[in-house]
RNA sequence: GGUCCCAUCGUCUAAUGGUUAGGACGCCAGGUUUUCAUCCUGGAAAUCGGAGUUCGAUUCUCCGUGGGAUCACCA
């Protein structure tokens, strides 16, 4: 190879896609392979499509593909062509608009006599099926090839007629060498009878039309890859590089995560208070590392870090307790206005019970100390360990006691000396009512004073600390409630 | 069942012929200004089994075992 092979070489543009069918939602799973194939893409420079497999009208779920769309943008993954956005070209990237290209490529193994009507009904193939079964041996629809049909009209499906049965061997850029035998080739369908493509044919005539240099998918297609490189063969065109992902599996680590098994929808993390930047930092992690000991990824950083080699070969279980510390590392890191739109979200707008923006953005780096997601805030809110903020507490006398003292009372005389003190503290900060007390506590013990403080302020077994507590509430309701636990106590 | 693939703590993974097999999540214990939480420190926890190659296998080979994928007019 000369230099000038090399650098023709090093400057193949990229070309990635992410295909799924529109029949839903997309999840974990589905997402985190766009994920990759978008890396990929935006390290080398190169472009991602967004290409949408719609050839089976039957199983297609209306908004299927909006909420794809939504799904990909929420992570930051954005499209350089896409089903409303057409290439040039190459054009839709919607594939029942392409139903004239493989027409056309079609032809070319219909012309080769590589492809042939199937002259059996449903029924037909069917008792095949079971015969081969009774009879133990591996059903192969070749082996019902006719020896004479007629010209293609459209109205019966379109099987490719497998030129040579032979044994394939090719490489996978994270499995390495793969190979397989003949049992794994026969006539499948490229055309069914309404028309459209299957997936099998589509897939290979799109990806070449569009170029597509690196073909990203799950393992699944692996032991029907053999069928596709066949037809790669007859269609004389080259084969992509083949990178197979490692399945992402359910939480039990024994099966691929699926709809049917409750994989949930993408855009629920996202109204569960997940963060993209969490979501994509954990997906990135699932089936692939770059080897050092860090965790923390922004997209940023893994386009820079992202490689083929570091890919997995085995599944990986999906393990939503790291996720949801992911999502607590990415949420201390922001900033508070932020998190004060975020855990306003949470509280019904106009609930009678609902702290004002003055309190909330006292409250919000409280709150986030404590959770993990906007599901987590909204339990702690209906389970009433906020109620503090705006309703005067109540509790039993004895919750007052600290653990030390043999009776409440023990801490009346200290309530009343800290009275006058949270009474002229300055309520600019935590800090400056801490430190108005703070004197007498060490001086008291700290536990003597501050634990009927903050029982006082909240009424609770378990809450923040007195200092944060009064900071919320403000003096006159700071006043009012140690009134309150010193009248209980007299 | 045929074909193909995979195998390190419970989970995600690091280390590829030589390490006390490392990190993270979770779990447990202790500590940090009272409780909860945060934070810090420590701990328990793994190379599926058996042969072979080798001075030496987590690492290479083979055989088992276990798990997964696939065998559609679905993708």
């Amino acid at each position: 190879m000369n230099e000038t092979d090399l650098n023709k070489k090093e400057n193949i543009q990229v070309v990635t896609r992410f295909a799924p069918s529109p029949t839903g939602f997309l999840h974990i799973g589905g997402v985190r392979t766009a994920l990759f194939a978008w890396l990929f893409a935006r390290q080398n420079e190169g472009e991602f499509i967004l290409r949408i497999e719609d050839t089976d009208k039957s199983r297609e779920v209306e908004g299927s593909i909006e909420h794809i769309k939504k799904s990909l943008s929420w992570l930051g993954l954005d499209w350089d062509y896409g089903p409303e956005k057409p290439h040039d070209e190459w054009g839709s990237a919607l594939q029942s608009d392409r139903l004239d290209v493989y027409k056309k490529y079609a032809k070319i193994l219909l012309d080769k006599g590589l492809a042939y009507p199937d002259p059996y009904t449903a029924e037909e193939v069917q008792e095949f099926r079971e015969k081969a079964q009774a009879e133990k041996r591996p059903f192969l629809m070749r082996e019902h090839r006719p020896e004479t049909f007629d010209e293609w009209d459209g109205t019966k499906p379109l099987r490719f007629k497998t030129p040579t049965i032979k044994r394939f061997e090719w490489t996978d850029a994270v499995r390495g060498s793969l190979s397989a035998g003949e049992d794994a080739l026969d006539d499948f369908i490229i055309i069914k009878a309404d028309g459209f493509p299957t997936y099998n044919f589509a897939h290979i005539v799109d990806d070449e039309e569009m170029a597509v240099t690196h073909v990203m998918r799950g393992e699944e297609f692996v032991s029907s890859t053999p069928k596709f490189l066949s037809l790669y063969e007859a269609l004389e065109i080259p084969v992509p590089i083949l990178v197979t992902l490692p399945p992402i599996m359910g939480p039990d680590g024994k099966k691929k995560l699926s709809k049917r098994d409750g994989a949930k929808d993408l855009l629920h993390y996202n109204e569960d208070g997940y963060l993209p930047a969490a979501m994509v930092n954990f997906l990135a992690l699932i089936g692939w590392n770059p080897g050092g000991e860090d965790e923390i990824f922004s997209l940023d950083k893994l386009i820079e870090i992202f490689s083929l080699d570091k890919i997995q070969k085995s599944g990986g279980a999906f393990n939503e307790e790291k996720l949801r510390w992911m999502n607590k590392e990415y949420l201390s890191k922001q900033s508070d206005e932020f998190l004060v739109e975020y855990i306003s979200d949470v509280w019904v707008a106009g609930a009678s019970n609902r702290p004002d923006n003055a309190q909330l953005a006292k409250l919000a780096p409280v709150m986030l100390e404590r959770v993990h997601n906007k599901v987590e805030i909204k339990e702690a809110i209906e389970s009433g360990e906020y109620d503090w903020v705006f309703k005067s507490p109540e509790y039993e006398t004895d919750l007052l006691k600290w653990k030390k003292d043999t009776s409440a009372e023990a801490s009346l005389p200290r309530l009343e000396k800290v009275l006058p003190l949270i009474e002229t503290a300055d309520y600019l900060t935590v800090d400056t009512i801490k430190s108005a007390i703070w004197d007498y506590a060490e001086e008291e013990g700290r536990g003597e004073v501050l634990w009927p403080l903050r029982v006082a302020l909240s009424g609770s077994e378990r809450s923040p600390d007195p200092f944060t507590l009064a900071y919320v509430l403000g003096a006159d309701e700071v006043v009012a409630r140690v009134r309150s636990a010193i009248d209980k106590l007299s």
